[in-house]
DNA sequence: CGAGTTGCGTACTGAAAGGTACGCAAAAGG
DNA sequence: CCTTTTGCGTACCTTTCAGTACGCAACTCG
């Protein structure tokens, strides 16, 4: 999961990842089956070891606004424990990734969509975000817009930038 | 430039590329010199044959909301020329990129970013985007939203949704 | 027409990918 | 204490990768 978080499921092969945990191929394939079950793997454990705990932290109560910077304050947080970026948000393209894993992203980045639409749901009820604006459309729009703070930062862009750019473009929220 | 832009470079092999332009291994490498070069000259040529004419058509007179709206539209559009999403786009991971393509990569990308930032200038010298928005934040986001667009366009979201989205995120301006 | 140069593709190289056959040693069972 | 099973790693397989050595044909020029 390491491996992939910090260089992307692309750029690490089935031997370099044996080579750095110290484990024979044979052992892995023993383990887990082959390259898209590791990957589909390491996903259900970085969902739930580092996304679940972002989702949890969520207070439903507070001001949208001040979850969403919370969240993209802690995503461009130098200090953050793990590599920056994002495991998920680095497989926005599922070019050559087996069945298992594409089906994972799918389901991952549908899951974060929905938690996305309850918060807005919820913001709605207490009159911070218009009713015009459709829920699913918002929730796409703070998808998108999370997935690329990740991707950027993963590519090792200014994080400070990148912060402002969110509170730019979460300030449609009110 | 067709391949990578249709499936992404690190999915595309250069025997691969031989293969589909009918054209020798070392007739390849006489006429770029390496995979390196041979990406650097189809971003080059892609900046010269489809990123050029989306500048060129920019009128800077029409307000900004109305120019981002239609370069959207034009990325969700599904009869656009050439496949969906856009080569550069697919390269905000510079994993396993040679040096050529790196710079090259960046070098677009910051030209993008300045083209978004003049735009940005002009909309708020006629009043239309609020002083206190730091020009390159609002470059950033921009070019941060619109790469997004295309990137979800390669994986085959809903462009429908897409563009929903996109016009929530630039509502920002007015 | 014959010698030299040029253009170009066949067929190779070593490395690295994903995946597996097989044998060795340790534990389990009588 | 001997047999059987189990766990596990060495060493291999096929394929594909980027990159190149080399020879064949065609064209140039005297």
């Amino acid at each position: 999961m390491d491996a992939y978080w910090r260089e992307g499921p692309n750029a690490v092969s089935l031997n370099e990842i044996c080579r750095r945990a110290g484990v024979s191929k044979p052992g892995l394939y023993r383990a887990f089956g082959g390259e898209d079950k590791l990957l589909d793997a390491a996903l259900e454990r970085y969902a739930d070891v580092v996304l679940a705990p972002y989702f949890a932290a969520v207070d439903p109560d507070t001001p949208l606004c001040d979850t969403l910077e919370a969240i993209v304050a802690s995503f461009t947080d130098a200090d953050r424990a793990g590599p920056p970026g994002c495991l998920l948000a680095r497989l926005q393209q599922t070019d050559g990734l087996g069945p298992l894993a594409t089906g994972r992203v799918e389901g991952l980045r549908q899951q974060a969509r929905d938690s996305y639409a309850t918060l807005i749901e919820l913001a709605k009820a207490r009159c911070e975000v218009a009713e015009e604006i459709p829920t699913e459309v918002a929730a796409a729009m703070v998808d998108i817009e999370c997935n690329a703070v990740l991707l950027r930062m993963a590519a090792g862009e200014d994080p400070e930038l990148l912060r402002a750019q969110a509170r730019l473009a979460f300030s449609i929220f009110h």
